[in-house]
DNA sequence: TAAAAAATATGGATACTATTCGAAAAAACA
DNA sequence: TGTTTTTTCGAATAGTATCCATATTTTTTA
């Protein structure tokens, strides 16, 4: 049984951590030397920092956000699923079908009416059509929905809730 | 009148621009010289083809991505809501206000039976109900159903179609 | 509360990386 | 095919990250 410590290199944000990973949010190519200017501490400081929190998994990792007007893409929609049974077997099975899918941006286990969301993007109406059909739809499938998606809007601004002062 | 030029620098991405997106997509924080590296091209036509693909806006942004169960997280829920009338102002300010609350991550507007899709990030169950009855709930929103998120899963490779070669 | 221990911060030195630039190669155009 | 435009390259310079020894702050313990 591990022992409790206070201030160890696995618990405790604080604010400097906290406007380190705000600037990371916004834009992850920012460099170890305009982070530490714009919170205000030494370069070596910062690269410190930042080692810290990636020995902690504070982040899963640094993504590019694409335009997927300009990357062939014409169709986004939202595919609402229903399972028959739930069992775990079932649900992980989907769940890692539909992960090799390129199509499947994000996948939603629910709890609720709906067991799945999904949002895919595909490259036009037939694609749409052949994708579902032929991936998504299977014998414990009981029910799909799929609605077209106008916009979509992310905040890269994920929220910090932290107690300490 | 524009003149229409063919390789200018609006059109046309090649399997190199793919390779370079395909790598950012994946890490937003590889350097220059580990691109180029990767891709088989000199750091100094990398950094040109990057600048070429930051003119072109190909890139939304480049975020860091958190472990929100370290960070204060420990709900994560769907909010699906039905607008009364789906006229352009309520659907706009529906969508700009959503937009202003930290709590809310992603906004998806459909077309079907939901008008909204939200996916939100608070503290707790008081939090998430405080948040529901104070921000969501508006005198236009005809019904709303709050969905518990078991397991959240996101590809970063979001799909590239290209049509040449 | 004082001393010891631990953790964190700093700036300068060194190692590494990015960008610029002129020349060469490749591609597009007429 | 000859000309123009675009892309590539490598070397030089400018810029950035990391290491390290020292200083400071914070935490622990007596």
């Amino acid at each position: 049984m591990d022992t409790i410590r206070k201030n160890n290199s696995t618990n405790e944000l604080d604010k400097t951590d906290e406007q380190i990973i705000r600037l990371l949010q916004k834009n992850a190519r920012l460099s170890n030397k305009q982070i530490a200017a714009e919170v205000g501490i030494a370069e070596s400081t910062c690269s410190e920092r930042m080692r810290k929190l990636q020995r902690k998994k504070i982040f899963f990792g640094f993504h590019a956000i694409v335009d997927s007007s300009k990357l062939g893409t014409n169709i986004e929609a939202m595919v609402a699923i229903k399972l028959t049974k739930n069992t775990k077997d079932e649900v992980e099975d989907f769940k890692k079908s539909m992960s090799l899918l390129p199509e499947v941006v994000n996948i939603y286990h629910l709890a609720g009416q709906i067991d799945f969301l999904l949002y895919i993007a595909v490259r036009d109406k037939n694609h749409l059509r052949d994708f579902v059909m032929d991936y998504v739809t299977k014998d414990y499938v009981k029910s799909l929905e799929t609605s077209l998606i106008y916009d979509f809007s992310h905040n890269p601004l994920f929220p910090i809730y932290l107690d300490n002062e």
